[in-house]
DNA sequence: CATGAATGAGAGTTCATTCAT
DNA sequence: GATGAATGAACTCTCATTCAT
C-alpha cells in the first residue's frame, strides 16, 4: 500500500551530518551537491527531496552545527558552588571540550562567520542566530560575574558585560589560534593561564 | 625600465586593493573577476596581465591585506617604558585601532581564515603566512611579558607564551564579536576591562 | 474479471482527465507526472501502472480529448433538411458549442497542434489522428455542399472540398481568436456573419 | 586597445534566427540552449552574453518572428483601387505568401499560441503582442469592408468587425490545415474559393 | 599593453522513471 | 495493486580563462 518508509528527520540529519563533514574540509563554496550526496551515500537527487537549495543546506547545517557544538555548562551553572569556582571549573573544563570533533566544527565556524557577515544586511538567518549565540554566552559569564560581585569575591569596578565579552573573546580567540596551529599549543596550559590571568592578574603585586 | 616596474607594481596594487574591497563585501567565492575588474576600473583581460589566476589574486591579496592591517606597535616596543606600561599602552591603544577600515578587513579575515585552514595540507601560502603572523604577535607579547618578569613586575609562575596566546586570543576574540555585533559593544570599555582583567585580575583580593 | 477491466479503463480515464486538466493549464512540458498524480488524487507510482511513459499519456490524452471534443453534427447530418439548411443550422449551432469547457480544450489544442507537427516525421500518432480529424470534418462539409449542388441550391463553379476547407478553417480560425482574446468577441455575431458571408456573400449585388 | 568588435544587434539576430529554426523543428521545451548554440555556430556561453535566459530568447524570438512574418499589405492598402478589389487582391496574393519559410513560421506559431495562452495571466508579453497582432489584422479588413460599404459595394447588414474576424479566421484556419496536411491542399484553389465564398457567397441565387 | 567577446567545464536543479515496501 | 523515496540523466546558467583585435 504505502511505499518505502523512512524517518524524514533522520534522513535530513544524515544529510546535514555529511554536509558538515564536507563543508569542514572544503568550505561552502567548493563543496558541491555531488560531494554531499557522495558523503551521505545517496543520489544527488535525493538531497533535493529533503532540501530545496544548497543555500538551505548551509542554513540548516548551522542549526545542526549549533545543536552539536553546544558546550554544556548547565551542570556548572545550576550548582551551588561560588561564582569564582564556577569560572575556574569552566576554564579548566574548556581544554577537555577540545577534540577532533570540535576542531572540525571550528574549521567550519570560519565559513559560518563569513557567511553570516556577508548576508548581514539581507536575510541573514545565520547572522541572527550567531548574534544570539554570542549574546547568550556573554550573558552566562556576565551572570556569574555579577553573582561573584554579590558574593564579594569579584571586584565591582568593572563592567560585568565587558568582562564577559573579554572572557568569551579569549576562549574564542585561543580556539582560532589552536585550530590554525595545533602544534604550537599546550591547550591545557593556555586555558590554565587564562584562568589565572583573568582572575588573579598577571602582576606580581596589585598596584 | 625602472619606471615600468614601478608602474607594474602600482597596477598590481590597484587590482589587489579593488579585489579586497569586493572580497570583503561578497566573499571570495561570490566575487567574480568581472567584479574585480569593474572595481579596479579596468578590463577583465587586463587583470590577467598581472595575475595568472583568481587563486593567485586571493593569495596575493592576503599579503596586501597584511601589509595594510599591521598594527604599529613598533614605537611602543622600542620605547624605554617598563613592560607593564607597554602592555597598558597597547591595550589602551587597541580601541583606537578599530575603525571602519579595520571592520572591512576583519570581515575579510573570516575568509582568509577559512581559506587558510582549507588549504592547510596542500599549498597553503596563506596558511603559512597566517601561522607566522600569529606566532609573531604571540612573540611580541611573550617578549614583553618576559621583560616584565625580568623587571619583577610580572609573576613568574605562568608560561609567558601561554599568556601571550591568551592576550592575542582575547584581542582577536573581541574583534570577532565586535564585527558580528557592533551595537552590543563599548569597545573602549571592553579593552579597558581586558587590561584590568589580565593585569590585576578580576578578584577582589588575591587568594 | 470483466469488472476489473472496466475498473482499469475507468482508472485510465481518471488519469487522462486529470492530465488534460493540468495540460490545459500548464502545457505538456511544464506538466510533471507529480502534477498529474496530484490532480488524479493518486500516487505518482500508480500512474505508471496504467501508462508506461509521459509521452504515452500525452498521446492517449489526445484520444481522450477527441472523444470529449467531438461536436455532434450527427442529428443534423442524417436529417432530411436541405443542404443549405444543414449549413445554416451548423453555423447557428456553433456559437452554442462554445463554453468554458471548450475553451480549456482549445488551449490544449495548441499543444496538440505543436506536438503533432513536431512528430510529423517520426511516429506521430497524434499527427495521423489529427489529419484524419480534419479530413473527416472537411468531408462532412464537402458532402453537404455536394448535396446542395445536387439540389441546385449551391453554385457548381467551386470545388466542394476547397469550400469545405475554407469553412472548417473559418470555424477553427475564429476559435483561435476567441481563445486568445475572448473580450473582443461577440461569438454569436461572428458565426452569424460567417453564415451570411459564406452563403450569400458580402457583396451588395452579385457581379 | 579595444577588444574584438562585433555588431551586438546583428549577433542577437543571428542567435534569434538560429533559435527560431530549432524551435520550429523541436518546439520550445525540447530545444536546449546547446541546440541553439550549435545552430548559431557559437559556444553555449556566448548565447548568454546576449540573452539572460532561455525564456528571454523565446520572448525575443516572437518579436523576431513577427518582424519576419509580417505580410505586406501596405501597397494594397494605400492604393486607390476600390475596397472589393483590395480584398480580391489580398485573397489572390495570399497563396503567394505561402512558402517553406512561412511553413516553418507556422509550425512555430503553434508554440507561440500555446506559450501565449499559458502565460496569459502572468507576464505574458507574447500574449499581449499576439492580441495586438490579431486586432491589427482585423482592423485592416474591417477598414476595407467599411470602405466598401461607403462605396456601396458591400452590404451594410453585417458588422464589419465580425466579417473581418471571419476573414482573418478563415485565412488563419486554412494555414493550420495546410501546415498539418500539405498534400491535401491546393492552396491556390482554396484561397480562390475563400474569395468567391466570402464575396459572392456559395448560393446559386440570393434568397 | 588593454580589452571584452567567446568559450566550455562544471555547478545547481528538475523530473521521468524505477522499485522496495 | 498502490505508493512515494530514490535516482541520475539532462538541462539551464555561471564564470574563470583565452585570445583576436
Amino acid at each position: 500500500m504505502s511505499a518505502k518508509v523512512v524517518d524524514k528527520q533522520e534522513r535530513r540529519d544524515q544529510i546535514l551530518g555529511a554536509a558538515i563533514r564536507v563543508f569542514a574540509r572544503k568550505g561552502f563554496s567548493r563543496t558541491t551537491i555531488s560531494d554531499i550526496a557522495a558523503a551521505a551515500e545517496m543520489g544527488k537527487g535525493t538531497i533535493y527531496e529533503y532540501f530545496g537549495t544548497k543555500e538551505e543546506i548551509i542554513h540548516h547545517s548551522f542549526e545542526f552545527f549549533m545543536r552539536h557544538l553546544e558546550m554544556d555548562f548547565e551542570a556548572v551553572l545550576i550548582s551551588k558552588m561560588p561564582a569564582v569556582s564556577k569560572l575556574r571549573t569552566i576554564f579548566d573544563g574548556f581544554a577537555g571540550f577540545i577534540d577532533s570533533h570540535t576542531r572540525q566544527m571550528m574549521e567550519l565556524m570560519f565559513d559560518f562567520w563569513s557567511e553570516a557577515i556577508k548576508n548581514k544586511d539581507t536575510k541573514g538567518a545565520i547572522y541572527t542566530e550567531m548574534k544570539k549565540f554570542y549574546k547568550a554566552y556573554r550573558e552566562i559569564f556576565a551572570d556569574i560575574i555579577i553573582e561573584g560581585m554579590g558574593e564579594g569575591a569579584i571586584r565591582k569596578d568593572i563592567n560585568p558585560r565587558s568582562a564577559a565579552a573579554a572572557i568569551v573573546g579569549a576562549l574564542d580567540g585561543i580556539m582560532v589560534q589552536w585550530v590554525l596551529d595545533q602544534d604550537e599549543f599546550d591547550f591545557k596550559d593556555v586555558t590554565r593561564t587564562i584562568g589565572i590571568s583573568f582572575l588573579e592578574g598577571l602582576l606580581s603585586e596589585r598596584t
